[in-house]
DNA sequence: ATCTAACTAGTACATTTGTTCTAAAACTAA
DNA sequence: TTAGTTTTAGAACAAATGTACTAGTTAGAT
């Protein structure tokens, strides 16, 4: 394999054991088991890593969102979608954990991801609509609401990782299910009966 | 003013003016007109100082919850609280910036903030019971999605600053209003009709 | 007045880290 | 082959940091 794209795998794989602040390129390379010199010739330090790691995640973040928003939608898909990004999330589970500092540190991807997250914020306003349009969300309880539940979306999403390391207890296969569902019941209490139980419905199918 | 307290303070500000992770107690040192080794006698290393800082902020915090959850509840109230509680992280942001992190780095802290979200999340049962009682809150929507929607309430409230300093983009001075209101509106679509009149006229009351 | 403990300044040292440089090795194309 | 480019290893250096130590100073108790 290339030595650049292993050097990601292998920074990747040491972020999201130990932590993206403990991390050195002198670690990466030792793990690698090349000099140091040499992979600060691929990349001068890991911030740089980092910024690849992110490009590589909002890639596979974007092509699996867009797919969804342009099919038909449903509930289901819509659980599914959620599953699906969280899922990613999990494999670069050391950009979540780390968020705000990294952020921080490296303004380049600061900007990206507000980039991100306005696609991602009309990705989701859609969806809202079309489910409004199929009867199954119900009408804005007071005027804003859906943008409160908008910022509800991210910053559950963005930090479900953060809270987990913190505060989950149970088994580590679970744990995406289960804030799978945390997020998902953001949007179970706006749903018109005719949605709810739609999402009942599907409940029941899974626990079969 | 004792050294010790002038110490803790200036690390307090210094954390929150740059981020946790680059101010050492040299730095604190300095900003202070002090020797490090004079700091170092007090308080070895930055994190006997995080420690502390974090036993300060959960006295504050766990005075002003255990004081309402006695009282006589109403939404109004609960809102009030919600701000005061959320002005109160933002004095010490540095910790909710970096939570993951530090939580992983001081063990202790871990546990006691284990402790703290279990204390916090029985004052939570209990106002959502009181608010049941009273006909403000709808029964629960399916089996659990009470705790669901504590989790929210931990998660949100223990990382809308982190996602602040990434999306938001309107005044500081109303930062924390605003995210009260997205707090606030994860229990907005569960209240009954009644409890919506209230929270409505909560909100007339307040922007007039 | 004196003794003791608490406090403070400053030094010193081992490690770590980012960064740069040199030179050797491997590879590629003509 | 050969010339040039890319890749690699390793050394070297400055700056920062955690930690420990020494030696003064202060303040309060007896």
């Amino acid at each position: 394999m290339d030595t650049k794209t292993k050097i990601v795998q292998t920074a990747l794989a040491l972020f999201n054991e130990q932590g993206v602040d403990v991390i050195t390129v002198r670690h990466i390379a030792k793990e690698m088991g090349i000099s140091h010199g040499n992979l600060c010739y691929h990349f001068p330090n890991t911030d740089t890593i980092i910024r690849q790691l992110y490009d590589q995640l909002v890639e596979q973040l974007t092509s699996q969102i867009g797919g969804v928003i342009t099919g038909p939608l449903s509930l289901n898909r819509l659980a599914e979608l959620v599953g699906e990004v969280m899922q990613m999330l999990y494999d670069y589970r050391f950009l979540m954990l780390d968020f705000a500092g990294i952020m921080r540190r490296i303004p380049d991807l600061r900007d990206k991801h507000r980039a991100l997250v306005s696609s991602r914020k009309l990705a989701f306003q859609h969806i809202l609509t079309q489910l409004r349009a199929l009867g199954k969300l119900r009408e804005e309880l007071y005027d804003g609401h859906d943008d409160d539940l908008l910022e509800q979306f991210f910053i559950v999403g963005d930090f479900w990782l953060s809270s987990a390391t913190i505060l989950y207890e149970g088994a580590e296969e679970n744990k995406i299910k289960h804030y799978q569902q945390v997020f998902l019941s953001l949007i179970v209490p706006c749903l018109t009966n005719k949605g709810l139980t739609e999402w009942k419905d599907i409940d029941r199918k899974k626990t079969l």
